[in-house]
DNA sequence: ACAACTACGAGTGGTCGCCT
DNA sequence: AGGCGACCACTCGTAGTTGT
């Protein structure tokens, strides 16, 4: 299996035509016909299914394009990596879900790169699953994430618990002293889903069948309903308490019973990992910046 | 009839290993 | 070092099919 070979297939899956995959790889369309027809040889399955007028994925070819794409992440993940070989001691790859780049970990990362200037640090954002696989692939050296991922490679340390609190929008009617969940039901109410612990609780509060009137998955999109004057939400303590000093959102009183539940963050390391200086570096300074306040 | 498409075969040029 | 053959990937020309 070669790298043109994907390349091809790949070109061929999206532009759904030879003759068009040819053209973007400047190839004649022969060459790019001969590299698929290697190609389904080495895979021992058809991956194209040719009509006269046209041609489509075969289920092997489905099934096959997320490897393949993979595969060329890793070619690009790697001669990016030989590239700034030199430039540092070291070089970290670290991923984290976009919140927790903007709220939580931009702080304690930048003191991290102040203190050790030898390490050059690559920062990936994404989902969970998405920072999971790199880290199991190896194009990520650590993880910060809510949700860990339960592994045999993977080694997963709490770093801290962030508190929830409703927030809504800085100019939000408040006519009593707490709002209950059965307020929130007749509120204009924007979910985002804080993890298992989080879903448990709020399905106990709130019922099976409450459907949220918007649903996010990043933090970012929940602060722009609530500060929009959308509606409001469960956000992080720490950015909503900064957000209401500085007047852009309330955050409203809210004391359910049971009580909202805590949302850990975790670090996460893949086990061969772990002889790197500059990751034994990053790994307590996280420890020590994130506990310091305990 | 024509256009658009894929497949195939012949020819070409580059690379590699072997031998002298 | 240089000649030779095998192999591979490529281009080009062409055939066959089908929709308009």
């Amino acid at each position: 299996m070669e790298i043109s070979q994907l390349e091809a297939f790949l070109q061929v899956a999206k532009t759904k035509s030879f003759t068009r995959a040819a053209e973007s790889l400047h190839l004649v369309q022969s060459t790019v016909t001969t590299r698929i027809q290697m190609l389904e040889k080495a895979l021992g399955k058809p991956l194209f299914r040719r009509t006269s007028r046209h041609i489509e994925l075969t289920p092997a070819g489905k099934h096959f394009l997320p490897y393949a794409r993979r595969i060329l992440e890793l070619k690009r993940e790697s001669e990016k990596a030989l590239q700034m070989e030199g430039m540092a001691e070291e070089q970290l790859f670290v991923g984290s879900p976009h919140s927790l780049w903007d709220y939580i970990l931009f702080p304690a990362v930048k003191k991290f790169r102040r203190k050790h200037p030898e390490i050059a640090l690559r920062l990936i954002t994404g989902h969970s699953d998405e920072i999971t696989e790199k880290l199991l692939d190896g194009l990520a050296d650590a993880g910060i994430l809510y949700i860990p991922p339960y592994h045999p490679g993977l080694e997963v340390i709490r770093l801290r618990e962030e508190s929830l609190c409703l927030a809504g929008p800085a100019d939000f009617p408040l006519d009593k002293e707490a709002l209950t969940p059965e307020d929130l039901r007749s509120l204009p109410f924007i979910h985002l889903g804080w993890g298992t612990e989080f879903e448990q609780w709020f399905k106990a509060a709130f019922g099976r069948h409450f459907l949220p009137l918007v649903e996010v998955d990043h933090m970012s999109l929940l602060l722009r309903w609530i500060r929009t004057g959308e509606g409001v939400g469960f956000l992080l303590q720490s950015v909503a308490e900064e957000m209401a000093a500085a007047g852009k959102l309330k955050v409203l009183p809210f004391r359910p019973d049971p009580p909202l539940p805590g949302i850990p963050v975790y670090l996460v390391l893949p086990k061969r990992k772990r002889s790197s200086d500059g990751l034994d570096a990053l790994t307590n300074h996280l420890l020590r910046f994130f506990n310091k306040g305990k």
